[in-house]
DNA sequence: CTGTATCCTTAAAGATACTG
DNA sequence: CAGTATCTTTAAGGATACAG
């Protein structure tokens, strides 16, 4: 954002947020983070997005305590820390309202209980144990509302086979 | 954002999401409207914003259905629409992630089920009657981390009293 | 009260080339 | 593979003055 990612001034606690997740990419990098993505190249490939802003995002993330590193120089992983996962009901209600509105097909994407072998409701909860499963037992999987027409990279074709959230995405190239 | 607030090619509800309420400013925007906030000027008090920015992101929500317009030019009010109260999940979702973060002393605001009269839970739901209560139904009141030095203008002022969410804040100035 | 209209400064983002 | 470095373009935001 232009001029200040910060908010002064505001009391308040959904400032104190966006100054962290607010700015531009920021959210959709968590978000591939959160489905197995890990590596630089995969996210780049993935975001449709110039390296420089990408390495300045993963950085701030990383300074935030929001991402931790591993790996290295070459061959580096970049993993949600807690305090990231703990993001995952915002994001989740977030999608959930953007497939409200601008997903007439449905969902892009259905997340299940893997315990409960059961697709969780919009409010987050699953219908056969009640709880709100945090994402580490979250499976998702393509929707009818999902287009892949859109993207054919080595990426987005991963993100197309149903798996586990925050398990590494194994990328075929 | 510089260069587009749009992200192409992201078969995505999130992306879609963050494309309505991504930009700087607009979050704030319609968490001020759940607290009932409406003028125009007690907009740009309560959020230190420039006029230019606040009405061109004002004009943005009322094209892309998520404020309503009433009043003529002068003395207008701006409501959410339905399709903006749906956004309540993920915003309270929001807040409480940027509490757990950054307000050491505690939630700045606590929100409560007006008919239960019970605080609700970090989840959502009421810990009385078990469910996910809409804003219409939540009272919101000043908590320990909340920080009335920061700020002292009519607004500010108006919002440390208890009230309903969604109800038109009343401004004595 | 609720905006418009200008001007100006800053920085955000893309493109491209280069490096350990 | 995972970045830096540099360059250029564009737009975002603040300030100020003005208007219906």
């Amino acid at each position: 954002m232009a001029l200040g990612t910060d908010y002064a001034r505001q009391d308040c606690s959904l400032a104190r947020a966006l100054e962290a997740i607010g700015e531009r990419w920021t959210l959709l990098i968590l978000r591939d983070c959160f489905f197995g993505v890990r590596r630089f190249t995969d996210l780049q490939d993935h975001l449709d997005i110039s390296k420089a802003v990408l390495t300045q995002r993963l950085s701030t993330l990383v300074d935030t305590g929001l991402l931790e590193k591993s790996g290295g120089h070459k061959h580096g992983e970049y993993t949600l820390t807690e305090d990231a996962i703990a993001l995952w009901p915002a994001m989740f209600a977030l999608i959930k309202w953007g497939e409200q509105r601008w997903s007439p097909r449905g969902p892009r994407r259905i997340f299940s209980h893997a315990v409960c072998e059961t697709d969780i409701a919009t409010s987050g909860q699953c219908p056969t144990c009640g709880t709100i499963p945090p994402p580490g037992e979250l499976q998702i999987r393509p929707g009818p509302g999902a287009d892949p027409s859109v993207r054919s990279d080595p990426v987005s074709v991963a993100l197309r086979s149903p798996r586990l959230l925050l398990q590494p995405l194994p990328v075929q190239r």
